[in-house]
DNA sequence: CAAATAAAAGACTTTTTTATCTTTTATTAA
DNA sequence: TTAATAAAAGATAAAAAAGTCTTTTATTTG
C-alpha cells in the first residue's frame, strides 16, 4: 500500500502532533524509539517532511520537530504521502496500465476505482490532529 | 498495491484465460506482448503460476499455457495475488506494525480495515473467467 | 529416432528501496 | 564567544525487487 519510507513519516507525523499537543518538540531519537524506525533513515525522512512544510524544525539545543495545533488540524495524511510516494495511490492503476481511464480500463477498473476513492477520501478528509488524538488518549499505537 | 510481478502474473492469467475460451493456447511471447511485460521476467512469473496449479503448462511444440474453462470459473484472483505476494494483502496492518489487531490499532486500523475488507472480497469473489470474458469481448484491456 | 520447439531451471545483472555513516550548519546557553 | 546540541546535507552500503541470459528437460512430429 505504502512504502516503507512513507509509513514511517506518517507515523513520525502523528506522534510528532501527539507530543505538539502537550507542548513538547520532539528530537529524532524521540521518533525513532516512538515508531521503531531506524534512527539515521528517521533522520531523512523528517528532512523531506520539513521540506514540505508538515512540519517545523528546529536546530540546536532543545530543538527538534513540532506541528503546531492550528497546523495539525489543516494538514491532512493525504499531504504526507503525496510528500513521500507522490500521487500514485490516488491515481494509479492497480494492475499498472501506464494510466487510468474508463476509456481503456483494465478489467480490475470498475472495482479498483470504488476502492481508489475509499483511500483518497481517507487520506483527503483525515487530519493530523484527528489522528493525534487517538494516540495521546492512549487508544491507538504506533508499534509491535 | 501489487508488486510488479503480481501485476504481471494477473494480467498474464486474465489473458491465457480469454484464449482459453477460444481453445487456444498461448506461450511467453504471446504473453509477454499481450501484457507488455518483458518475456524473460513473465517465464519467470509463468513457472511459480505453473507450479501453483494457477495455469497448466504443456512442453514442446505447440506447447504453452491453458487454463481450462472449467477451472478459470474456479479461480479466484485471490489465489493469484496469494501465489506471488504472499497474504500480506489480506491481513497485514497500512501502517506496518508487527500484526494488525483491533487490541492493539494503529490510528488507521479501523477506517483501514473496512478498505482491506473490500479489497479481500474484491480479489476473493472475483473468478479469472469474470474477468477474461471482458477482455474476450474487447470491453476491457491490458495495456497502455 | 532425430530435429525442432517450448517451458523449466539456474546463474547473473541492474535498478530501486531501505538503511548507515560522516561532515557541515544553525542555535542555544553557559 | 565558545562548547554543546541537534538537524541538514552528502556520500556510501546493504537488501530487495525487477529483469536478463544460458543451459537443461520434456514433448512433438517428420
Ligand atoms: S485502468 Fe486499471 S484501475 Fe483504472
Ligand atoms: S493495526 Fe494497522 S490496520 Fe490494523
Amino acid at each position: 500500500m505504502f512504502s516503507k519510507t512513507c509509513e514511517y513519516a506518517i507515523k513520525a507525523c502523528i506522534y510528532i502532533a501527539s507530543q505538539s499537543l502537550v507542548q513538547k518538540r520532539v528530537g529524532i531519537k524521540d521518533i525513532a524509539q516512538a515508531i521503531e524506525s531506524p534512527e539515521a533513515f528517521t533522520g531523512k525522512i523528517m528532512q523531506v517532511l520539513s521540506k514540505n512544510h508538515i512540519v517545523d524544525s528546529v536546530k540546536g539545543p532543545h530543538g527538534g520537530f513540532e506541528i503546531p495545533e492550528s497546523a495539525m488540524k489543516e494538514k491532512r495524511l493525504a499531504e504526507v504521502v503525496r510528500a513521500m510516494d507522490g500521487d500514485d495511490i490516488f491515481k494509479s492503476c492497480g494492475l499498472g496500465l501506464k494510466e487510468c481511464s474508463g476509456a481503456n480500463p483494465c478489467p480490475l477498473h470498475s472495482q479498483f476505482a470504488k476502492i481508489r476513492a475509499d483511500i483518497t477520501k481517507l487520506l483527503e478528509t483525515t487530519s493530523l490532529y484527528d489522528v493525534a488524538t487517538g494516540l495521546a488518549d492512549g487508544l491507538t499505537f504506533l508499534k509491535r
